[in-house]
DNA sequence: CAATAAACGGACCGCCCGGTCAACTTGCTA
DNA sequence: TAGCAAGTTGACCGGGCGGTCCGTTTATTG
């Protein structure tokens, strides 16, 4: 069923990397609307070429998605096998996850790349991973047990996002707030939380 | 030293009012990139007169901060010069935020009209009574007092802007995530915060 | 009810964007 | 090393944007 796709030539290959690392720079910088030109003028290749390999500007933010979501997704797959305390291993997962967003921010390319099935399955298959991580921390009683993964997948980025307001704000200060959340999770003292979980998201 | 600036005519405020409220229904719904002929079209006026008003784009977006700035403002006031409990009255405030913006996000509008000295001036003002709104909180011993004005400044639209994920959000569902963030700014079993706090925002 | 300045409207301008295409170059393979 | 498909390139296109300008309309005022 599946066509036999011929290997990428040699150059090929190396502009879609380059491209790739271009892009993310890009969008880092400038936002959204990041121009294909300045893009592959970044990459040292013609306009042209994007859209060889990407045939829209909507599957280039995919692409770019996918494999962030996909080296989080392993980051938390192998805590979620090897780390010993499961509220020690969801902190270190969030830490993970605002660590690479500070380094580039993308998250507003979430929002755009969103119509693929790719896209869509690879998210899936990470909210299960952190719902995973969630599921062992109640077990250990680390998080509240009114908390659910999904809360905590929308509370994920809520750290970078704060840190956003402040212009030049010190790397690591994200912790910070990472840490207020993270307390607001604890099951000491909590009180029930006012309003029923939203369902998983699509 | 001030002009005399002659009375606005009747149908200038009549349209200037309706270019306000036609330009913040079509940034909430099409984003920051709405366009200026489609808020005249809204407002039903043309494209010439928005110019009219607002000498630039940019100037629109600030007129329209401004107003909701001021008015967020007011409420704080209001709150710090009535309410009896000071913990209930920092909560109060955060939710009358979270309320505006739930109606209307305009928050990628904060970012963009930012160079004007009205902005400027507006934005100190509320930072201010956020100050005195947490100074009142840390005297009754509602929040942590490692916890400053600065962190809730930051922390205010992060209910939000976790909800934001969510496609068909529950129009309270902030409130589940309000929750969590102000229990984690309790003193009880708090812990030393990881990080220096930020300096306030110019 | 004139007279007049203020306000209005929309055709128009230049710019830049995403995307296309046909001529050209280059890596692969037999 | 010859031949060719795969890959590259940049000029080019249509469209939509912010902003300008000037002929027309209208609120105001004495």
């Amino acid at each position: 069923m599946t066509e036999t796709p011929r290997p990428l030539r040699a150059d090929a290959v190396r502009n879609r990397r380059a491209l790739l690392a271009a892009a993310a720079d890009e969008f880092a910088e400038r936002g959204l609307d990041a121009s294909i030109a300045d893009i592959a003028r970044r990459a040292g290749v013609g306009k042209g070429t994007v859209f060889r390999h990407f045939a829209t500007k909507d599957d280039l933010i995919a692409a770019i998605v996918i494999d962030r979501m996909d080296a989080l997704n392993a980051a938390g797959e192998r805590l979620l096998a090897e780390a010993p305390d499961a509220g020690v291993a969801l902190r270190e997962f969030l830490s993970i996850a605002a660590e690479q967003r500070q380094q580039r921010d993308l998250s507003f390319l979430q929002q755009a790349g969103d119509l693929s099935p790719e896209v869509t399955a690879v998210r899936t298959r990470m909210y299960d991973t952190i719902d995973r991580l969630v599921e062992k921390a109640h077990a250990s009683n680390a998080v509240r047990r009114d908390v659910t993964g999904t809360d905590v997948i929308l509370l994920m980025c809520a750290p970078n996002y704060v840190v956003s307001y402040v212009p030049d704000a010190p790397p690591d200060l994200w912790r910070r707030y990472l840490a207020i959340i993270f307390d607001g999770l604890r099951p000491e003292g909590a009180q029930p939380l006012p309003h029923p979980p939203p369902t998983a998201t699509a």
